[in-house]
RNA sequence: GGGGUCGUGGCGGAAUUGGCAGACGCGCUGGACUAAGGAUCCAGUUCCUUCGGGAGUGGGGGUUCAACUCCCCCCGACCCCA
């Protein structure tokens, strides 16, 4: 018989909410723990069943931990601001505020009814006045810190939406979300100095208990190098330009330098002779973009153009000739290298397409004609640094240039400053005016919020303005510190400035005299576990570290990190069907395909790569391939469909058993079938319609033995996170109980207690059928007895030279002698080792025994 | 091109970190109870086998009494950086 899991979850779900069961607690007295989910952008598609798995998991362990007697802090909230919400609007013909709330309705409705232990009073919004003033006043710390300025940067437009993309949005000149083909332009934008933080942000890293993984990849992209920075004067003019290189040692090697297309130095310093061609590469650059331009390998072609001037080498006095490539970016380090192709290899390609000289100063590599070696040796060609090797040359020539006032020894970050401002409408308003002057002048804590206006088109201005320059009347407005005439900001901030510092909000969403209370932000601060998704390693938790480390430099928060410890999980794949095999097609439900085998039609569920898939209308040729869930892909399954058939209870179990957490995994709905079996017998276990119950505990070692494994497999996995194995010793333990002639009441009960955190609705029900009160929620956390895992007897395996032959049976903690004696007597293994001598003997207790004969 | 993660039955995945490969679950096969099965229960399920055994964790080599686990080479997948 199955449970009706509809009637329990409703019930349990009301019984919650009456009792404001997840309301966090206020008690200080407990040790806390916040464990917090990354909040999702509530987007018109809805969930699938990838989006709750982390969901799942940290409700898993914020229930066990309040059981284990820690006051937790587990919130939801959403990241509301964004592009998508305010296209939808323009289709729709409606205000993004209406499609944002329906959507959150939509996401809230569907969290709900996963039965996850969220504290709903603290709910927020990012796109709420409430939360929005705060990150206006979060601005102006930035701001008043000098961390945000106004710059005239080459931006990525996005002529199709009317707005910049950062960096990250553009991939091969394309906007990653639409297609839509990105320009560079040059722009006033406002920026923040995260560069100022780069230090500061690396060193934090090894503080932190994150995955290595993503440490490194946030090292890669602060991506600090050391080298020297040193200028060279242009020859015949009165200009120098300064370049940066972790290589000083190979200056000698310099037989040419480059300057970026976009050097402010190029038009001066261009021959007339050499103008024509110059401007000619110059447009030809201007429709590459940056990605182009860097992805090059050593053996892609190289383009660049010389301009006829010459620079003045630094240390001998001999001119090398001054090219310009799109190799070098104007906005990274100087916008200037100096080439050494002998060892380089972008250098190399260069010189060879342009039959520039190479000139070898760093012995030990093959002919450097032929490639680069960029490898160590000693110097030779190199005047002083003759016989050095690379990492004394670079300390004699950085001295040499810091005693003559050429250079200096430096630390170059790869990490840039944070373009900060969007043209759009949907975000958070700059606190910002400008005067008629033209200065800049910041608004203070009073003025807050700045709220959006409101406004019935949300594209940008027939001239190129941003949207927010169609509210005419909130644009003009007046200077409140002198009563002057001033127009607003008409850009807003990027969707993850609300990001940045939401965690914080939650610690006391409802203060509107401060962003949060300072003494409840010492309590619960650092994040203790804070899961999401890989792909936010860089961007969103850069940008939030950044921001709390400047609000702790401002003694806002007490803590240097915000988010102690880091998760990701894993995605949830599905099998997606496509018109082509590399899925530039078009894709087709599952429910729309057919699979064939030798000709014959087999389920969907059986069909492997090799079957035949087409589409069962059309009959035109469909081509598998599993893949992230996405509604583009047609490859979705919706959690309510889930939690209908089989409930949220099975479904929770499932995300979590499919594997382990932090990696990919297939999403087989006939799998939510099979921990719904689970549940099922545990149910039938529970109510006493497989085995007898009777009070109290049965003495039964086995039984003992499931439970008590099961216990402390649980209860790890609250701490690493590896649930799969967990609830598997929970279905071992439901099937030796089943087996077992009577179980006890008290044993039942610690194995319900044990299931709560991941079934919370059905363990709520046999918590009341076993007798105890509600709630199991309250209840204390089940210690498990090591005395019980050890069997009285043990099998062990008996092997003869490493194979092997037989099996003995012996009582826990028998000595080697033993062991060896039954070993020899196993019928099977005497037979092998008859006749033979003995080479060696090892016994590993407990485990095997391996003879080694001849 | 560089770096990282990984590769185990028909499928998802276990394996105390060098000690019985395939736990648990899905699927499948057979049986029981059934008017019925998308319910439940029982048994089986890596492959080959002359039923003695033999082979087996992407492929090849190595270290070891013992290798999914450690080392070297190769192939493949995914991710990140160029």
């Amino acid at each position: 018989m199955a449970y009706d899991h509809l009637h329990v979850e409703s019930k349990w779900q009301r019984h919650w909410k009456d009792q404001g069961t997840y309301l966090t607690s206020q008690d200080r007295t407990r040790p806390k723990y916040y464990v917090l989910d990354m909040f999702p952008y509530p987007s018109g598609s809805g969930l699938h069943v990838g989006h709750p798995k982390g969901y799942v998991a940290t409700d898993v362990v914020a229930r066990a931990r309040r059981m284990m007697g820690y006051n937790v802090l587990r919130v939801m909230g959403w990241d509301s601001f964004g592009l998508p919400a305010e296209r939808q609007a323009e289709r729709e013909g409606r205000h993004p505020r209406e499609i944002t709330e329906r959507n959150i309705t939509t996401f809230k409705g569907q969290l709900s009814r996963l039965g996850l232990s969220y504290d709903w009073s603290r709910e927020l919004a990012t796109s709420e006045p409430e939360y929005y003033k705060w990150t206006q006043w979060i601005f102006l710390q930035l701001y008043r810190r000098g961390l945000a300025y106004q710059a005239e940067v080459p931006v990525n437009w996005c002529p199709a939406l009317g707005t910049v993309l950062a960096n990250e949005e553009v991939v091969d000149g394309r906007y990653v979300e639409t297609g839509d083909v990105v320009e560079r332009r040059l722009m006033k934008q406002w920026m923040l100095k995260i560069t100022d933080y780069a230090e500061s942000l690396l060193a934090g890293l090894d503080t932190l208990d994150w995955p290595e993984g993503i440490k490194a990849m946030q090292r890669e992209w602060i991506g600090r190098s050391e080298g020297a920075r040193f200028t060279f004067e242009v020859a015949d003019h009165d200009a120098s330009f300064e370049v940066f290189t972790t290589r000083p040692d190979t200056l000698f090697g310099c037989t040419y330098t480059v300057l970026a297309p976009e050097h402010p130095l190029v038009s001066r310093i261009t021959t007339e002779a050499q103008r024509q061609a110059v401007a000619a590469y110059l447009d030809e650059v201007s429709r590459r973009s940056e990605r182009d331009r860097t992805s090059q390998a050593a053996d892609a072609p190289k383009t660049g153009v010389f301009t006829g001037a010459y620079a003045v080498h630094p240390i001998t006095g001999e001119k090398v000739p001054i090219w310009i490539a799109d190799y070098v970016l104007a906005h990274y380090g100087t916008g200037a290298v100096f080439a050494c192709p002998a060892h380089d290899e972008r250098d190399h390609a260069f010189a060879k397409t342009f039959d520039l000289p190479i000139l070898e100063v760093v012995s030990g590599g093959e002919d450097v004609q032929q490639a680069a070696f960029p490898g160590s040796g000693p110097h030779v060609n190199s005047d002083f640094l003759d016989g050095l090797d690379n990492h004394e040359a670079i300390r004699a020539v950085v001295a040499w240039l810091e005693a003559q006032g050429k250079g200096e020894g430096t630390v170059q970050y790869r990490l840039r400053d944070w373009l900060f401002s969007r043209q759009r409408y949907w975000g958070e308003p700059f606190p910002l005016i400008e005067l008629e002057d033209g200065t800049v002048r910041a608004l203070s804590e009073g003025d807050l919020p700045v709220l959006l206006p409101d406004l019935d088109a949300f594209k940008p201005t027939a001239d190129g303005q941003p949207p927010l320059a169609r509210a005419r009347e909130w644009v003009q407005t007046t200077d409140p510190m002198s009563g002057a005439s001033a127009r607003r900001e008409t850009n807003t901030m990027p969707q993850w400035a609300g990001s940045c510092w939401y965690y914080l909000r939650f610690i006391s969403p409802d203060r509107s005299d401060v962003a949060w209370d300072s003494s409840e932000e010492a309590y619960w601060m650092p994040v203790d576990l804070y899961v999401g998704g890989a792909e936010h390693a860089v961007l969103h938790l850069l940008y939030a570290r950044f921001w709390h480390h400047v609000l702790h430099d401002l003694g806002l928060v007490s803590t240097r990190e915000p988010f102690q410890r880091l998760f990701n999980q894993g995605m949830v794949h599905a099998t997606g069907y496509n018109t082509d095999p590399d899925m530039r097609g078009r894709y087709a439900y599952p429910s729309e395909v057919r699979a064939l085998r030798e000709g014959g039609e087999i389920p969907l569920s059986e069909a492997n790569d090799e079957d035949h898939f087409e589409h069962r209308e059309s009959g035109e040729r469909l081509y598998p391939k599993l893949m992230k869930m996405s509604k583009s892909r047609y490859n979705v399954v919706n959690p309510d469909d889930m939690c209908e058939e089989y409930g949220a209870d099975a479904m929770r179990l499932y995300e979590l058993f499919m594997g382990p957490l932090d990696v990919g995994a297939h999403w087989e709905t006939s799998g939510v079938a099979g921990t719904r079996r689970f549940l099922d017998r545990a149910d039938r276990l529970v109510r006493g319609d497989v085995t007898e119950l009777v009070e109290g505990r049965v003495a039964d070692a086995e039984l003992d033995r499931a439970l008590h494994s099961a216990i402390k497999q649980v209860t790890e996995a609250v701490e690493s996170l590896r649930f799969n194995t967990a609830i598997s010793e929970m279905m071992i333990f439901v099937n030796v109980a089943s087996k077992a002639a009577k179980v006890g009441v008290e044993q039942l009960s610690a194995f319900v207690r044990l299931l709560a955190p991941f079934a919370p609705h059905l363990a709520e029900e046999l918590w009341e059928q076993l007798g105890h009160p509600p709630s199991v929620v309250d209840a204390a956390w089940p210690e498990h007895d090591p005395a019980k895992l050890v069997l009285e007897t043990v099998e062990i395996a008996v092997q003869v030279n490493g194979k092997v032959r037989g099996r003995v049976t012996l009582p826990t903690g028998a000595s080697k002698e033993q062991a060896l004696e039954a070993a020899r007597a196993e019928p099977n293994v005497a037979r092998q080792i008859e006749g033979k001598s003995t080479v060696k003997e090892i016994v590993v207790p407990g485990r095997l025994v391996n003879l080694v004969v001849r």
